[in-house]
DNA sequence: GTCTATAGCTAGATAGAC
DNA sequence: GTCTATCTAGCTATAGAC
């Protein structure tokens, strides 16, 4: 006779939801990075002690690489504009690079200049941020709050996720103009 | 005499950069889920085909569930209340199944009955938009924003992005005013 | 700093008995 | 449908010659 059943799809299926833990980045082994350079695997680790290592460098180089494109904004634009063309070059970034970028806020090391990158990478926007509201602290709000539909939309437009049509470059606008919209001073 | 160098740390970090594909699931693998549900791994092929067809599945799942919990919310309520608790909602599942949550845009497999799931997801929210709004094209392009920014919030928040200090709370809130502001209305 | 060789591990997936 | 046994493959990392 057939052995009993155990286990089921369902089963299965909701086993495996409480098992997913953190994305990792399998395609960035050692080995492959080595051909890359030309060299073989064991090479790296005369420069880096391991693979943590190596990717703790790789984000910090993203985020100042990031930083490098968001700062190009002509200081004579006024702050709508300057906003504005920031998140333009975030989000190009973002299109041109999208493994890449997401390391940005995908990693969370906890690697010391990484998190010293990333803070002043932001600092110009949120310069700017204070200018155009005149209020250091709503400034920070708007900042995270920037931050986060520019995050969610360049992650979800370079993951494929709008597929229902449309004129997505309209709706980033869209997105822009209702978070710019200058609300919060008085 | 020692061998010349073939590379240095600043090539190997390029080359590094330039490899970073699709993050995995590392965590998900078949034995781990073999054990959660008290058999061995090679019962799984049985059930299905391969890794990837489990996690097809585990995709619509994921989905599903982000429906019904943003589905709760009391048909009395009025539009723009609604609309804040469908949010919050997002979150909340978002808080609560980090890992989870991330399949939601992360896997972008291109199953058909995930797609399906998506879609139906987002029906309730478009649905008190346009009701909200009175019109069913700028609905559409402000359901695209809102998403955009919950799904960015969430996931800064869940990969503990938000480290400069202040009221996340506070920054979540002021993102839905600026975002459920009715200026599209004519 | 590079190499070869290898240890040690873990994964996905299959074969065949029950 | 479950199991054991096994195959194949790939990865990180180390040892030691050059």
């Amino acid at each position: 006779m057939p052995t009993p059943p155990k286990t089921s799809s369902s089963k299965i299926i909701a086993a495996a939801r409480d098992l997913i833990g953190e994305p990792g980045l399998d395609e960035l082994t050692m080995q492959a990075v080595a051909h890359r350079v030309g060299v073989r695997g064991p090479s790296l680790y005369k420069h880096f002690a391991d693979r943590a290592a190596l990717l703790r460098e790789v984000e910090t180089a993203v985020v100042a690489d990031l930083e490098a494109v968001m700062i190009q904004v002509p200081p004579s634009l006024d702050d709508l504009s300057a906003l504005r063309a920031i998140a333009a070059a975030y989000r190009t970034f973002a299109r041109e690079h999208p493994a890449t970028y997401s390391l940005i806020f995908g990693l969370h090391s906890g690697d010391a200049a990484a998190e010293q990158a990333r803070r002043r990478a932001l600092q110009p926007a949120l310069q700017r941020l204070e200018s155009y509201l005149g209020n250091r602290e709503a400034a920070f709000i708007r900042a995270r709050v920037l931050t986060s539909f520019l995050h969610g939309f360049v992650s979800m437009e370079t993951a494929g996720a709008f597929r229902l049509g449309g004129d997505i470059e309209q709706a980033f606008q869209a997105g822009l103009a209702l978070l710019l919209c200058d609300t919060a001073r008085k």
